[in-house]
DNA sequence: GTGGTCTAGACCACG
DNA sequence: GTGGTCTAGACCACA
């Protein structure tokens, strides 16, 4: 895994793991590797990889067992209500972003349509 | 104007002044207020404005004339080409985002459509 | 270290530690004295490590690791680049200075071999 | 004419005058433009050209006459010397530099043989 | 007046 | 510990 120099790892660690989970790489319910090992794993300081632990436990995303280990929350639910999250969060931005730079809706759309190269 | 925390004060500086020339508030040629003029009106250490500053230079959006002030460099694509750098950027930043959590083409046309309430 | 007066010290800092990768006093990959403690070394202001420190990374020769510190760029060619990038700026700025005062080719090499001090 | 940004324009002006005097476009005695005059010709502010004659008349090359003009200095061996000092100078920090990088006599000779194409 | 540099000292996020 | 940012205040060269 490669990490990006204006972000901080610990947010790059969440993200993909949150990546992992809406494309079922990872499921409700199973054990995250320890931080240790994870941290071995993405040639990462342990601290950095319990950062991100704690910070999506923080999102209610992951649970701690002392001495057993961190397992994600069993809520059925979990997956749609965090992709529906993420993809409102990341649009809204991107509204936000084009609209700061004179675009309106229509001229967003436009845009858009050409760079996925799609008629509508 | 407010700065936001989780972002440094100069390039929320920057990305002002870069929405300005695009929105045309600011001309090709034009004087950009003095280093000092302008940390009073933002109520920012003159050196904060200074690093502002100097990221356009290093960027070519702007030049300094010694003993004179600060100018917006006379291009004449400058703005357009600034738009659609930006445009671009923020687009693709958009796209991947969206394909990292599972979005295609279609549904990331769909999803932005229901947003922007538009039909299509 | 010394420093002369009518130049930045962190010009003279940048152009320092160029000349020790070039001399191989300093090798790629290798990790650079932290600011605060370069800083304490030259009898500076860490300010003026720092800023000198971004010059060279805006110039490719070095980069940041986070909390980690910083390391010289791990490119093989860096140092023969470098050596020659300088040494072709130093002779061009050279024989334009003495074309300036009305020597031609010949009349340059002369005056160098005189002062060299070699036949040839 | 036109001028760098990384150096004084008053030095530059100083530059460009010793460069007349060595090429015999200007000559002992004659009579420099005035001032304002010059500062309307190079446009460029009219305490620049006072700066640069300031810094002529310290390393006696002019002299100013109250109410009549600025003329350059009367010596007869004046260009020779000028020259002279110029070049010995010029090449002095050339050496200096190019030994900072590690070039010997030799390397240096190698090195400018080739730019200027010359044999030997 | 302008920008450029520097210091001293502080706080922060990160690993 | 690391680098990154910011402030307050100073001095300088330049136009």
């Amino acid at each position: 895994m490669k990490f990006e120099n204006h972000m901080p790892i610990y947010i790059q660690i969440v993200d993909q793991l949150k990546k992992e989970l809406i494309m079922k790489e990872k499921s409700p319910g199973e054990q995250l590797p320890s931080v240790r090992e994870y941290a071995l794993q993405l040639k990462v300081n342990p601290n950095t990889v319990q950062k991100a632990y704690q910070e999506m436990e923080r999102q209610g995303l992951i649970y701690f067992q002392r001495g057993i280990g961190t397992f994600i929350v069993e809520d059925q639910g979990l997956i749609s209500r965090l992709k529906s999250e993420l993809s409102t969060e990341i649009i809204k931005t991107f509204i936000d972003h084009m609209k700061a730079i004179g675009y309106d809706n229509q001229a967003i759309m436009l845009k858009i349509n050409q760079i996925l190269n799609g008629g509508c």
